[in-house]
RNA sequence: GCCGAUGUAGCUCAGUGGUAGAGCACUUCCUUGGUAAGGAAGGGGUCACGAGUUCAACUCUCGUCAUUGGCUCCA
């Protein structure tokens, strides 16, 4: 007898061993149908495994993230088998599954895949999955399993072995693959009836850049081939959304070879949504009690040397550069934390001043390697929206929860609605690659969960991920596509203090030290605006887009009146031109929807002679003929909705 | 930096071992038109750059640079 028991706390009695799928069958047989996989006794593991005594059970189908894993990873080995039959002696790396799909990293010697490959395998795949392969979990020994591969030549799974305990090691063969792996495995291979291998990439081995690199080949499989489909067209999707296309087309940013690689130049457009996001964000910042600073493109050697970032980053950044007469050497600004530690101390401080709160729109430069360069989102030269705030510590909580605040606001009237957070505390076993007390320490971890918990973020823990002075809480914004995009972060410092020397007088007339705070909202402007430009596909915000309205006169005898517009709407402060080309307006209005122009406002005859404006909005249409002036005020309405707090 | 792919007009992209193409954009002219492309003519390219093979290279080979998908890195 053996009694199952399930989620909802209901329980099964069986005669005999069974398996999930019996479980499952027992509820219904659609159900059967759907389980890919099971946790049972809390170990994730095969729906066939044998249950042989009274155990809690949990199936998973496609629904379940579990259920996605193994589908995945059953889908790596189906891709597997597909490559060995057509390139025979590939030798197999890791195959696991990811967020969206799975990939396997293969060594093919001599041999090169290319995407021109992917047909052919993707249809042995589809072939193979037709035939319903079961994948068989074997028990094995660490020798036999060492045997195996050692006959095989594939030296990457000796390698793994080889860090393996001599319990549990199983492999799991389906077809003509056979694989070692922990599982677990979907029941069979028809379960899979759409896939799509995506690229190939170099991958090292293990991660590690001074090991051989294998050909990573990422795919992407699902139940369905419509889901499959929905799949490729959000892909499309972000490809249409993409902000170095996007940023081409809006005229926001380019960039020159003859410049330099990862130097972006911004056009007028893209400066003026830049500045206007820099102007707002001073705003809030000075009423929040900011102050802002300014420091400039670079800064003497030691200065770096003093902050301990040239010993950590010196290779990460550009060469120093010399004054032509002394030869001192200084380096183009790779951060602004070290000047800002120097505008703390150009004067005394009282425990009454603090918190101060400084923040710049600080321009850095940083040697990003050149495959690493991307776009906007990583670039050589940038600027970040940085701040630091020296306070007490038991100021700490309260800052970092004002923190929080601001940067939810920023990202709510930025049109992001979702974000989702990470504190990154010290590893637990290695505390000697942090500096500062174990006492400060602690308390900086405990006010962060608090000012967290205290604001009902449901943060993600990791522990070890923490800078080396201090812990800290990043921001991710998931975008409209659902892509989670790193931008915030908080972090507690204890090093610069030390090395800067920093110190207030506190009520007992000694000195302290202040706890320092970096925070940024965005990261970098840059970074930012290319995830504002995917976010809104180009549709910015109204209070934020360079042009609100461009004024479309039906014909050149509406020129002076479209003149009159302009001036009267620019005295109401609203971002407009007009659009004099002797084209006729549908194609005026054509070229405006492409622009992304939120409001077009058509001008002819009746709109001069009524003094007013025919407007239409982007992606909407007609909205009717407004006033000019009621038109600014449905504008500055909007605008002042947007941004109030 | 490493691995793969790509590089033809301002943009998007065809194309062939034998004198370089389209659409859009641009210039000029015509047109003055009411809610997503009016018409005509014209200008514009060392086919990324440098070598090599060939009677002949935009095309084939190699190298360089850049772009791009990843890997590694990210104060």
């Amino acid at each position: 007898m053996v009694k199952i028991t399930l989620p909802d706390n209901s329980t099964k009695e069986f005669d005999n061993e069974i398996t999930a799928l019996d479980v499952a069958q027992s509820i219904s047989s659609g159900l059967a149908r759907n389980v890919l996989a099971a946790e049972v006794n809390g170990i994730i593991q095969d729906a066939n495994m044998l249950i042989t005594s009274d155990s809690t059970v949990k199936l998973f189908t496609w629904m379940d993230d579990e259920g996605k894993a193994a589908f995945w990873h059953s889908s790596a080995h189906l891709m597997a088998e597909a490559i060995e039959f057509f390139f025979p002696g590939a030798k197999f790396g890791i195959g696991p599954n990811i967020e969206n799909g799975f990939y396997y990293d293969i060594d093919f010697g001599d041999r090169v895949l290319s995407e021109n490959d992917f047909k052919k395998i993707e249809e042995k795949m589809l072939a193979t999955a037709r035939q319903k392969q079961q994948f068989t979990r074997k028990n094995v020994t660490k020798a036999e399993a060492i045997e195996y591969f050692s006959k095989k030549g594939d030296e990457y799974k000796l390698e793994l072995l080889a860090d393996l305990e001599d319990v549990d090691i199983t492999f799991y063969e389906s077809g003509n693959f056979v694989d070692l792996c922990r599982g677990p495995h979907i029941p069979h291979t028809g379960f899979i009836k759409a896939i799509k291998l995506l690229n190939v990439a170099g991958a090292y081995w293990r991660g590690d850049e001074k090991r051989k690199q294998l050909t990573r080949i990422y795919g992407v499989s699902f139940p369905k081939q419509k889901e499959l489909t929905e799949y490729l067209e959000l892909l499309e999707e972000a490809k249409k959304r993409d902000h170095r296309k996007l940023g081409k087309e809006l005229e926001l940013f380019t960039f020159s070879q003859k410049v330099g690689l990862g130097l972006p130049l911004w056009l007028p457009k893209g400066t003026d949504l830049k500045d206007r996001l820099t102007q707002f964000l001073t705003k809030v910042l000075k009423k929040r009690g900011y102050e802002m600073v300014s420091s400039m493109h670079i800064g003497n050697v030691n200065l770096y040397k003093l902050s301990g970032h040239y010993d950590k980053y010196g290779e990460d950044s550009f060469h120093p550069i010399s004054t032509p007469i002394e030869g001192e050497e200084f380096m183009l600004k790779p951060m602004n934390c070290p000047h800002h530690c120097e505008i703390y101390n150009s004067k005394p401080h009282s425990y009454k001043d603090l918190p101060v709160r400084m923040a710049e729109f600080g321009t850095v430069y940083r040697y990003e390697q050149s495959g690493e360069l991307h776009g906007l989102t990583r670039v050589r030269g940038f600027t970040q929206d940085d701040a630091h705030i020296f306070c007490r510590p038991e100021q700490v909580k309260k800052e970092f929860i004002a923190i929080i605040d601001l940067v939810q606001y920023i990202y709510k009237i930025l049109g992001f609605k979702e974000f989702v957070t990470q504190i990154s505390l010290r590893d637990k076993e290695n505390r000697d690659k942090y500096i500062g007390s174990d006492e400060n320490w602690e308390k900086a971890e405990k006010a962060i969960i608090e000012a967290s918990e205290e604001r009902g973020l449901k943060s993600k823990i990791e522990y070890g991920e923490a800078a080396f002075y201090g812990p800290k809480l990043d921001f991710m914004v998931k975008d409209a596509l659902g892509r989670k995009w790193q931008l915030g972060t908080i972090q507690v410092d204890y090093n610069l203090r030390e090395r800067f020397n920093l110190e207030y007088a506190g009520n007992d007339n000694l000195k302290h030290r202040p706890v320092m705070i970096h925070r940024t909202i965005f990261g970098s402007l840059e970074r930012f605006i290319a995830v504002l430009i995917e976010h809104s596909a180009g549709n910015f915000p109204l209070w934020l887009t360079p042009e609100q309205a461009i004024i479309l006169p039906i014909s050149e005898k509406y020129h002076n009146y479209s003149k009159k517009v302009l001036n009267l709407l620019n005295d109401y402060e609203i971002r407009t031109q007009v659009d004099e080309r002797s084209e006729k307006t549908g194609r005026k209005i054509r070229d405006a929807e492409l622009q992304k122009i939120p409001f077009m406002l058509i001008v002819g005859e009746k709109e001069e002679n009524e003094n007013a404006v025919s407007v239409r909005q982007h992606g909407k249409g007609d909205l009717g003929t407004f006033s000019i002036e009621d038109f600014a005020k449905l504008v500055n309405k909007e605008v002042e909705e947007m941004i109030k707090e």
